[in-house]
DNA sequence: CGCAGAATAT
DNA sequence: TATATTCTGC
């Protein structure tokens, strides 16, 4: 009966979708309204603050896509939780990267989707609307943002000024007070943490910190800082960080795959006649699936040996490398004969090293048969 | 007190 | 087994 009402209540549903892709916005709009909902659209962040201020009790939900030209990743996200916290936002992605998922998750929103969007996503907006209206809901996340805080000091986030900190101290009074108020006793007071699930990102995410801080010098704090994970705890690195350890000392050949290969390699770029250092590492082996990677520079490519892959930005000249044999072959099956053939080769000054690299909308990618080593010669490379 | 790391619990 | 939590000593 509850739910009949809530419902009835939200029968016109109006939906801010906040991109900047005016195509996007089209399509969503269109499959709102096909769903029955209304749409109201803003192409900037500023836009779309606007109208939260405005309307914000004229609508029912906001889409917003994590990538905005006027904002950085999860400001609008934040700015529209000072504003109003009963408010559900979904956001997007482009890239299904679990990092930035949680991240959106724990700046407030309450799920994630992967662009493109489709009608099933769209259908089952409306739960998020239910959800939102109910208070246990509200309670979950204003308990994500305590976790927020108390792993936020190193955070990075260009938004930690002065005015952002007062606010985040309110916001913290808040909760506390909401949770004195429920009163209810011993077993909501608990709040109980989810368990992070160590996905492969997450651990390369950690490898990375451990090589680039030095194994000796690897500590819990330093790790978590170096990793800059939101929501990710010293107590998840420091367990983690356990388990890899008695791992390292069962089988010191982990290290080896893990740390002893990298290196530094230079790739020649027959055009431009410049070389490239390319930073060579080991990952773990069962790596298979691509992992985006977007923090790498044109001069400074990390390069998974053994297993991973990494997908650069689109941004970046170089936009994917794979390095496994398993991982190209894979990726190999599933292309087309007309792709196969665009398909560029190059060699370097070792005889024993082959590698192949294949182009695809803009992704370049490289299997490498043996340890890289030495100065690559390249061809076609298109940096 | 805060921290790292070991030990133990789930 | 994987991760969380508690314990211990610095």
């Amino acid at each position: 009966m509850e739910l009949t009402k809530k419902w009835m209540l939200y029968e016109e549903l109006r939906v801010l979708v906040v991109d900047h892709d005016s195509t996007t916005l089209k399509i969503v709009s269109k499959m709102l309204g096909i769903c029955g909902y209304e749409a109201v659209t803003a192409k900037c962040a500023i836009d779309a603050l606007r109208i939260v201020k405005e309307r914000k009790n004229d609508i029912h939900l906001i889409l917003i896509d994590t990538h905005l030209p006027d904002m950085g990743r999860y400001e609008l996200l934040e700015k529209i939780m000072e504003q109003t916290s009963t408010l559900p936002i979904v956001a997007m992605t482009t890239d299904d990267n679990e990092i930035v998922k949680l991240g959106c998750l724990f700046k407030g929103a309450m799920l994630c989707l992967v662009k493109p969007l489709t009608m099933k996503n769209i259908k089952d907006l409306w739960q998020f609307l239910f959800i939102g209206g109910r208070e246990q809901s509200i309670s979950i996340r204003t308990s994500n943002r305590v976790q927020k805080e108390s792993t936020d000091e190193n955070d990075v986030d260009k938004s930690t000024d002065k005015k952002s900190q007062k606010t985040k101290r309110k916001e913290h009074d808040e909760e506390v007070s909401t949770r004195q108020v429920e009163g209810d006793g011993s077993k909501s007071t608990g709040l109980k943490k989810p368990k992070l699930i160590w996905t492969q990102q997450l651990h390369k995410t950690f490898l990375q910190a451990i090589e680039a801080l030095g194994i000796d010098k690897a500590h819990p704090k330093e790790i978590l800082q170096h990793m800059n994970v939101p929501g990710l705890r010293k107590e998840n690195v420091s367990s983690h960080l356990q388990k890899f350890r008695f791992s390292l000392k069962r089988d010191p050949d982990v290290k080896k795959k893990t740390f002893e290969s990298f290196e530094t390699v230079q790739i020649l770029n027959h055009r431009t006649k410049l070389p490239i250092n390319v930073n060579v590492f080991m990952a773990n082996p069962q790596e298979t699936q691509p992992q985006p990677c977007n923090n790498l520079s044109s001069t400074s490519i990390n390069f998974n040996l053994m297993g991973s892959c990494d997908v650069v930005s689109s941004e970046s000249c170089f936009s994917k490398v794979i390095t496994s044999q398993t991982c190209l072959m894979n990726s190999t099956r599933r292309r087309s004969l007309e792709d196969q053939e665009r398909r560029q080769r190059f060699e370097c000054n070792r005889k024993e090293m082959t590698s192949t690299m294949v182009e695809e909308q803009g992704h370049c990618m490289f299997k490498v048969d043996e340890e890289l080593d030495g100065v690559l010669d390249v061809h076609d490379l298109l940096f």
